[in-house]
DNA sequence: GGCCAGGCTAGCA
DNA sequence: TGCTAGCATGGC
């Protein structure tokens, strides 16, 4: 079964999907060969395998995507619904360009990465556990327990002869001990955060899936009472799980020590001044972030 | 070896 | 409301 997306505005795949090869995962397959990317999508119990391409690569780009012929019409709607969020799609990016164009030191930055849009996270589940797993750590180790997290669940797909495991499931990671985790190198609060969030997932506590059409303060309100999550990891979901446009982690450490590079800030600015800062981004301040984060890998 | 890492909680003033 | 020790582990 083949899909297709117009997509708004500039969009290098090629560069997009090279960004995740920096971490790789057992989630996801990215080739060269024929610039695809292919992950496990979930609809409700179901795992669906799809890969993402797009043609042709430079103007009018259209994104296109294959998955097995059995899918109903109802997951194949889910699944549009998903890669249009995931990659972007419906973005103005030349919007955010010319933003950000109007800071000198941007201009380096956009002509580096002209193109690229992040590739969000598949769903609102792994988004969290990724965030709350994300605290406090540096990236690489956070990426680590992650993928053991991924191990421990170990579910998986086969696709085009190709194995793909699939993120664990609320109902499976609530069904944990503490002690599974702990075993993996999870810090005992950091066991307790993410099976917790699970299970309140699980017991209907928390609906993630109203939060799509919730306002921000409601997101906060939802989710900021659960042990684990401070703001932080709210503004990281709003960003990578719920794709918001405007969410400024300002607290955050790499953010801060990308803007001390960039501008040339030193000692790194604190969380007033990036707010203060970031005043002119808007309203792509999530952009902005993404492009600022990014910039640290390099 | 020591400091730091894309934070959060609980306890205290 | 605002501040801070403690968490826990791997990276560098």
């Amino acid at each position: 079964m083949i899909n297709g997306l117009k997509v708004r505005g500039p969009f290098d795949f090629e560069k997009a999907i090279r960004r995740p090869l920096a971490r790789p995962s057992k989630l996801f397959i990215v080739r060269m060969d024929d610039v695809s990317y292919t992950r496990a999508i979930r609809v409700q119990s179901r795992a669906i395998p799809v890969t993402v391409s797009v043609t042709p690569s430079h103007d009018d780009v259209v994104l296109h995507w294959t998955m097995p012929d059995d899918v109903s019409f109802e997951e194949s709607m889910h699944i549009e619904t998903t890669i249009r969020r995931m990659f972007c799609v419906d973005e103005d990016v030349e919007a955010f360009y010319e933003t950000m164009s109007r800071r000198p030191m941007w201009n380096e930055l956009i002509n580096r990465f002209y193109g690229l849009r992040p590739i969000l996270d598949g769903d609102l589940f792994e988004s969290m556990v990724n965030v709350i797993i994300g605290q406090q750590l540096n990236v690489k180790f956070a990426s680590t327990l992650v993928e053991r997290l991924i191990d421990l669940g170990d579910e998986r797909v086969e696709w085009e002869g190709s194995t793909l495991a699939v993120f664990p499931s609320p109902e499976r990671v609530a069904s944990w001990a503490y002690e599974d985790l702990r075993a993996l190198s999870f810090s005992q609060r950091k066991a307790e955060y993410v099976i917790d969030f699970a299970r309140a997932v699980v017991d209907g506590r928390v609906n993630l899936s109203k939060l799509w059409t919730a306002t921000e303060e409601e997101i906060y309100e939802t989710l900021l009472p659960l042990r684990g999550i401070g703001r932080w990891t709210v503004e990281c979901v709003l960003l990578f799980g719920l794709g918001r446009r405007d969410v400024l982690p300002a607290a955050d450490i790499g953010l801060q020590n990308a803007i001390h590079k960039l501008y040339g800030i030193t000692p790194r600015p604190d969380e007033d001044e990036v707010r203060r800062l970031a005043e002119l981004w808007r309203p792509w301040r999530s952009w902005a972030t993404y492009y600022l984060w990014q910039s640290l890998n390099e």
